[in-house]
DNA sequence: ACAAGTATGCACCTTTTGGTAAGTGCCTAA
DNA sequence: TTAGGCACTTACCAAAAGGTGCATACTTGT
């Protein structure tokens, strides 16, 4: 174990920073990454936050090229997740809406960090989002 | 258009809150949530940010469950998006290390209230998951 | 001699995700 | 009568994401 040649990489001491030992993740950011995951939740989450509670259909206008499918089915999760409430009127012409729950609403909040760096680096964001479709377009031909 | 039997539901005026107008995002969050879809990638930007330049190994094994494929091919796309910085010291058994771009830092700051959500609400993303994993035994049933 | 560690690359295959298109039941405006 | 809006639901299918395992080239510890 003397002179180790390769640099030992020390992992015990140096890793696990984020809070340890849970039931299956590896920090917090893990489980909230696992809450919010799918294509629109936090999209979502972070609308319902800053309109206030909102009909299906202005959630559906609000958010560009979602399907009814996605939206109903990410709806549905993030209600059995007890993050979303749905109401629903009984209305004849259907009336329901959606609203956040005490934890979806801390939740949506935690978000906006992230809302803010992404309009702050729209730029950048932008440039790489070019380049990915250059390079998309290179690589596609071979396949077909 | 007098006396509407349908609650308008009116979007137009209620919709768009966050930054409108862009290349092709719905907003800034819409954006940041591009850049950072990937399983992975919110983790290796967290880990990064929390622990400095980091080696190759040590981010394996930070993270539970990663592959080597996987955290390979993320690392590279961050890399190609500017967010992480690769250095390789061209050594013979081989170094590298990973660290981040000012780009990267900031969104991996932007990230942290993420990981802090996770840690104070981890009872109830437990109980979410345990419940999620109790409904999947039951519809696994019928597709077999 | 051999296993193991270093940081990847590649081929193959399964699982997951998400899109399309159609339909439902009830209503109302044209 | 027809069209369209509301809030969904379902079936089917394509694409993307991700896992497994093998290979590389070199070194070191046993």
């Amino acid at each position: 174990m003397s002179d180790p040649a390769y640099p030992p990489t020390q992992s015990p001491p140096n890793v696990q920073r984020c809070t340890p030992t849970l039931p299956g993740f590896t920090c917090g950011l893990d489980a909230t990454l696992r809450v919010i995951a799918g294509k629109w939740k936090p999209l979502i989450l972070y609308f319902l936050a800053q309109d206030g509670p909102s009909r299906y259909g202005e959630l559906r206008r609000a958010m560009r090229d979602v399907s009814d499918k996605m939206l109903i089915q990410q709806l549905k999760e993030l209600e059995a997740d007890g993050l979303v409430k749905r109401t629903d009127y009984k209305e004849v012409p259907p009336r329901v809406d959606y609203s956040l729950t005490p934890l979806g609403h801390s939740l949506g909040e935690a978000l906006v960090p992230l809302c803010t760096w992404g309009t702050e680096h729209m730029a950048e964001v932008t440039r790489v989002f070019a380049e990915r479709a250059t390079w998309a377009r290179r690589e596609r031909r071979p396949t077909v």
